[in-house]
RNA sequence: GGGCGGUUAGCUCAGUUGGGAGAGCACCUGCCUUACAAGCAGGGGGUCACUGGUUCGAGCCCAGUACCGCCCACCA
């Protein structure tokens, strides 16, 4: 080793990840790992996709998390010499996006109108390219081996084309289609949105029941409704059809208060007999349920709220230009004016939010293009059935197809700028039907009359790009070697909450387009709630960021502490797991500091001299084997436990300790096996810890290229020893109670105490570590543990002898009675399996043998 | 309204097919032993939410109860 090195080896008592980090990413890049050549095919090459994060986004701990475990996948995978792509890019984040750059905006006093349509989006361009790597670093940051050269991002050149060809094939067969449909419209973002953006809240209203007269009748009729300001809009009345109350009036008509509308009185099977006075008003404008019903019964629609929220001319001059709030309040003041106002009641229930700018939901009717999913999720769930598409924890397979066997069109259009706007162009001119095409037409005019064809407005949900990454990320449309390469991909990791979002839409692209699946296996992984349990939210405040962890701890301790508390259920963010992450950077930095400046010149190899070598020979064997299948099995957090310990209580607490005086002599076997050892360790932890790993590696005498493309270990079971590992074990053991006897009789730590040994020699790290001397002394025995009689010694302090003895046997007498008592239950003997029955008798027989030592 | 998950040490969580309850952190005691005090050695600490059942034996299986969380859902 070069003098300047070892020096900087010797003074450097703590692993400092922030100078390593940089500079070994740094060489990463350089030396070109994370960018495979397009070769092979996918069966033996492994390739995954990030979840693209939004474009607008900041690294949480939930890219943490998934970037942690998708790296630890790809980096064991890249290590067994696979040809191995993990694709980076961002996502336009329609929504999102505009919304902070209108933000910007408005500081300078403007909206996007003020710009226009086009100098809008130059603008949401211009801010992308400012700040549009942000979240790309960051991932940077925490180590992720991604193709950082195959960066892509949802709305560039080749991905439109992607997305055009997509649509349009689905327009020709017959799904995408344009409808004057009920929306989930979104008053804040001032957009339709999907379903899935839609989520419910639990909210406090007050429920009126308001009178409604029958026309030519002295009766009237009662509803109730917490929305009192759709009265304006409302086209009906219903009553259901075996509702004896209201049997004569199916037919007539009544009157709508301060309206005067005359509205049928239908007969439903929505309508709940238990409710209220069993009477609805129908809204079909308005309300989702109102909306079917009308549409089944032919019932008027009617729209009294706008697209901005406010009631529209349809609400009559008294209301119009009102928000729906002050409308509320005006129809209800008016309505207790002419006394038709019966009740008021407070009521909760639950209410549609946007999930995008958390307003309330404004159910209204609009024109929108929707797609049909019925088709796409057949085959969708087919392979969800047949496992061909393997969802892991296996429950959320259920939640999978549930869903997709229930589920309904997709309203695919916003009313947003930033976005794939939607490929279908209009003439104003004449009838003709829309162009449908994956480029724009050229020349822009329409076939029949020659007008120039003005494109839709509207851009495409971002889900709908979203739904193809795997493919358009890797070229499709066009026939490409990445993707001959690359797709199906081997699998993904994500969050529970964009399974229907995300997963599920991609499973059905992938299906009906390139025409595979897009991935092996789905790992869903938990929740990392704050500390108190809350979400993580920024709202909130109760975020945690992964970047100042990263500053604080080292991107190694937080990955390794994002692993080690993961799990299948949620869990809370525990700071102790990523300092234990942290201590282990460490304590490998440290142990690695011991082999590397005392270890003899020599190849590193597995040539055990004595037992202690085969036990760690064997336990790190067995230790690679067991890692690498939880690995496999997506059990992060047991793989981490496990390295964890072997690495920290056996390697360093035993074995090392054990063989220090055979590696200070020099010894060649102990330094082969040692530098042999800590070359498969590094390789084991590298997935989990790369940069620690790596920059340890740097300082390795078989040091040739870097870590990242070193092999990865593979259990050699030609070096499993069952009878080393019992040995040692029971040597370790043995020195344990020895310890601990110390410990107990009070002996002064820096004494070395005389003792013989009955049968067996123990070995002799047994004493060395114990402070024991086995001599052949004759003098009195004052205590016995296992084989060994401590002899009586003025370093002894008889009484605390004598307790110790007396508390040892306590235990023995209850242990004893424990066996016997099982063992004298016949149910137990008779049925228990013959090897546990055994292993408690072997038991009693010790703990006898022992008590009787102690006499 | 349906469905799913949770309840184990002071805290955060593990616990394979039923066979003497574990880890990390925290706590107590003793150690600056020339790899590491972000360390070493030793130790204390649990009615496994509750009630019943199955079994020779239950944290684990069954039934029910109570809290907590999540997902889905068009009773105004």
């Amino acid at each position: 080793m070069a003098s300047a090195i070892r020096e900087k080896l010797e003074a450097t008592t703590r692993y400092d990840p922030t100078e390593v980090e940089r500079r070994v990413f740094a060489e990463w890049i350089e030396g070109g790992y994370f960018h495979p050549e397009a070769s092979g095919a996918p069966e033996e090459n492994f390739s995954v996709s990030i979840p693209p994060p939004n474009v607008t986004g900041a690294l949480h701990m939930g890219h943490a998390l998934n970037g942690s475990m998708q790296d630890a996948l790809v980096r064991m995978n890249r290590m067994r010499g696979r040809n191995t792509l993990w694709t980076l890019g961002t996502d336009h984040a329609g929504i999102a996006t505009q919304a902070v750059v209108e933000k910007e905006l408005k500081k300078e006093g403007k909206s996007r109108h003020d710009l226009g349509r086009e100098a809008f989006v130059e603008r949401v361009w211009e801010w992308k390219e400012q700040y549009g790597s942000t979240i790309v670093e960051q991932y940077k940051r925490l180590g992720a081996s991604c193709d950082y050269e195959r960066e892509r991002f949802t709305l560039d050149e080749g991905y439109v084309r992607a997305v055009y060809r997509v649509f349009k094939v689905l327009f020709d067969k017959g799904y995408i289609y344009r409808d004057n449909y009920m929306v989930n419209w979104d008053p804040g973002s001032r957009s339709a949105i999907s379903d899935l953006e839609v989520e419910n809240r639990e909210v406090e209203d007050v429920l009126y029941s308001i009178d409604y007269p029958v026309e030519g009748s002295d009766r009237v009729l009662t509803v109730a409704t917490v929305r009192p300001e759709t009265m304006l809009a409302d086209t009906a009345v219903a009553v259901n059809p075996g509702d004896e109350r209201y049997a004569g009036l199916v037919g007539k008509h009544c009157v709508l208060p301060l309206v005067g509308r005359r509205l049928p009185i239908i007969a439903d099977d929505h309508v709940d007999v238990e409710f209220g006075t069993g009477a609805l008003k129908i809204t079909p404008g308005h309300d989702v349920n109102d909306f079917e019903i009308g549409r089944k019964n032919g019932l008027e629609e009617i729209g009294v709220i706008g697209p901005d929220g406010r009631m529209t001319e349809e609400a009559g001059e008294s209301y119009a230009g009102l928000t729906v709030a002050e409308a509320q309040a005006a129809v209800v003041e008016a309505l207790r004016a002419e006394g038709a106002l019966r009740d008021e009641q407070p009521y909760a229930h639950s209410v549609p939010f946007s999930h995008r700018s958390g307003e309330r939901i404004e159910p209204l009717i609009s024109l929108q293009w929707f797609c049909r999913m019925d088709e796409l999720a057949k085959p969708a769930i087919e392979v969800v059935e047949r496992d061909e598409v393997r969802i892991v924890p296996d429950q959320w397979k259920r939640v999978y197809l549930e869903w997709m066997r229930e589920i309904r069109p997709w309203c695919v259009s916003r009313q947003l700028w930033w976005g794939h706007r939607i490929p279908v162009w209009y003439c104003d001119a004449c009838e003709v039907k829309p162009v449908v095409a994956e480029v724009p037409p050229d020349p822009c005019t329409c076939p029949e009359c020659g007008a120039p064809l003005r494109q839709e407005d509207d851009v495409l949900d971002t889900w709908f790009s979203s739904a193809l990454w795997p493919f358009a990320t890797l070229g499709w449309p066009d026939d490409t070697p990445e993707l001959r390469a690359f797709y199906p991909n081997s699998f993904l990791t994500t969050a529970r909450e964009i399974l229907f979002l995300w997963v599920a839409r991609m499973v059905m692209t992938g299906i009906e387009f390139p025409g595979d699946v897009p991935f092996r296996d789905v790992y869903v992984h938990s929740v990392i709630q704050a500390r108190d349990g809350r979400r993580m939210s920024k709202s909130l405040g109760t975020g945690i960021d992964p970047l100042e962890e990263i500053d604080v701890h080292g991107a190694d301790a937080l990955r390794f502490g994002l692993l080690a508390m993961s799990s299948t259920q949620d869990v809370r963010y525990s700071d102790a797991k990523v300092e234990q992450g942290r201590d282990l950077t460490n304590k490998l930095w440290n142990a690695s500091r011991l082999i590397l400046l005392n270890a003899a010149a020599v190849e590193p190899a597995p040539s055990p001299l004595h037992v202690e070598d085969r036990w760690i020979l064997s336990r790190l064997e067995r230790t690679i084997a067991s890692v690498t299948e939880k690995l496999e099995a997506y059990d992060f957090a047991h793989a981490a436990q496990e390295a964890y310990s072997f690495f920290w209580s056996e390697l360093c607490d035993w074995y090392l300790e054990i063989v220090k005086p055979r590696l200070y002599d020099g010894e060649e076997e102990v330094s082969a096996i040692l530098l042999w050892s800590l070359e498969r360790v590094l390789a084991l932890l590298h997935p989990l810890m790369p940069f620690v790993t790596e920059e340890v590696w740097h300082h390795h005498p078989s040091r040739r290229g870097h870590l990242a493309v070193h092999p990865f270990p593979e259990a050699d079971q030609s070096l499993f020893d069952p009878a080393a590992e019992s040995d040692v074990e029971g040597g370790i053991r043995l020195t344990r109670r020895l310890r601990a006897w110390r410990d107990m009789a009070e002996v002064p730590v820096g004494s070395t105490l005389a003792a013989r040994f009955d049968g067996v020699e123990p070995q002799e790290f047994v004493g060395r570590l114990s402070r024991f001397e086995f001599g052949d002394g004759d003098a009195e025995a004052v205590a016995s543990i296992g084989p060994v009689r401590v002899l009586a010694s003025d370093r002894l302090d008889a009484e605390a002898v004598s307790a110790r003895v007396e508390k040892r046997r306590e235990e023995l007498r209850s242990e004893v009675e424990r066996g016997e008592r099982k063992l004298a239950n016949e149910g137990f003997v008779a049925k228990a399996p013959a090897e546990v029955v055994e292993e408690e008798r072997g038991k009693l027989e010790r703990y006898r043998s022992e008590l009787e030592e102690l006499g």
